[in-house]
DNA sequence: GGATGTGAAGTAGTTCACAGCC
DNA sequence: GGCTGTGAACTACTTCACATCC
């Protein structure tokens, strides 16, 4: 299946992949067997020409006048964000944001296994976190393929040392600070309190970078989704 | 102070803002009084150039040949990002997600004021989360600046249409679905799961996007921090 | 010398407009 | 007719290279 043409993927589209996923997936279970641009991307809050282009660096999935069917095109989506490979997974830090985390049914893409969540603190190692329990992180750091870091920001880059040494190289950082690793591992850095920071500029520049443009002609209408994205909640970095 | 120009800054500028402001922070913290590009960029794992060119739209803070001071920097971007200015935020559900928000230091910005956080789930109600006590919702949300969502997929949309029904006018939303607002209102989408799926699409492509360009010339000499940023972890929309 | 600030060039991503196909 | 796929234009952002000022 999908004679994919395998171009490389924008960042960007790489990561609307999983928003149209869910989407997809939701009307798949109602019995939709199609499903067209439009429709695609008024759920997905970004115009239909991105959908199509996106869609487009999957391989050649539509069919012009009707639209894509859906089966092939979640496998096709799946197959983008590389869902048929497995993949372990540990979380480290049995805090809320630990705990939300492995509690939440939609964090763990299909094909990645979360092998257990790992604390320091003796007064939460042993305590059950959905179908896991939390082990002490004692005996060291496990090997993984990815570990999430949901520590604080004081022993986030100490952590990471350590998850490079036992030969971890990917990085989820979700603490307030951006980690600093050695060639060869990927990071990604995500920070929460961005996202409220830019959406309290927003709020007090009236309504957004856009609010200002329509500002100017308030008549009504309010204009199509067409806002240009991206709100970076994250900032990122990678070195291979 | 501040002769600031006031341009309108660009939405990725906005993003890094609170990163150097929490770098100068702790600079300052450590008794620090001067600060150069070149520094605060390994830091904040972005270029030099960009570093200046985000602080040149604040104003101008540097001085040729030596850096910023750290007081007027600190001082300038706290009210580029609008903290003098006071806002009132709610966290409704009172889930993991909720609680690790309400529980963290640097969730709310200074300026930005917690009311509460609230939960319909009476088995919750009641209990502590930092020096907050969760409240029940069944009377109504309560109006605020800000809403943050911290509730389930299935309930995220309802809750929205309530949120904008007492008036409030921004919403972070946390649930892994896009929401629709009516316009006037601005909301940004955080979505979780991204982040890891974006980790593993790079993970599996060879260590990223610039991965397999290394790879080419692997040699050695990990190339600088100049990573073209972004990783969008949220997929955001705005509509006034 | 040593740093910032910025025009100009380069790169990434989006939107338009329409050709192409069912 | 309807909807996809895509060259071309456009917009946003980054990086280079260097003038500028302490």
């Amino acid at each position: 299946m999908t004679p994919a043409p395998r171009r490389r993927l924008s960042e960007r589209t790489i990561a609307r992949l999983p928003v149209y996923q869910r989407i997809v997936d939701e009307w798949m279970h109602e019995g939709r067997t199609r499903v067209d641009s439009v429709s695609l991307a008024e759920r997905a809050g970004v115009t239909a020409t991105t959908v199509r282009r996106d869609l487009a660096g999957l391989g050649t999935l539509g069919t012009r006048g009707s639209g894509y069917d859906v089966v092939p095109l979640r496998e096709a989506l799946a197959e983008a964000l590389g869902q048929d490979r497995s993949c372990e997974v540990i979380v480290l830090g049995a805090g809320n944001l630990g705990r939300a985390l492995v509690n939440s049914a939609s964090f763990l893409p299909q094909g990645a296994v979360l092998l257990g969540i790992y604390d320091q603190d003796d007064a939460v190692v042993g305590t059950e976190v959905g179908s896991h329990r939390v082990t002490s992180v004692a005996g060291g750091i496990p090997h993984a393929d990815v570990a999430v870091l949901c520590v604080p920001a004081s022993a986030a880059q100490a952590v990471a040392d350590e998850c490079v040494e036992v030969g971890i190289r990917a990085l989820l950082n979700f603490a307030p600070r951006v980690l600093t690793v050695p060639p060869g591992t990927v990071v990604h850095d995500v920070d929460l309190s961005i996202a409220l920071q830019v959406l309290l500029y927003r709020l007090h520049h009236g309504g957004g970078f856009w609010g200002d443009l329509w500002r100017a002609s308030l008549d009504e209408a309010p204009p199509r989704v067409s806002a240009p994205e991206d709100p970076s909640c994250a900032v990122g970095r990678t070195r291979p």
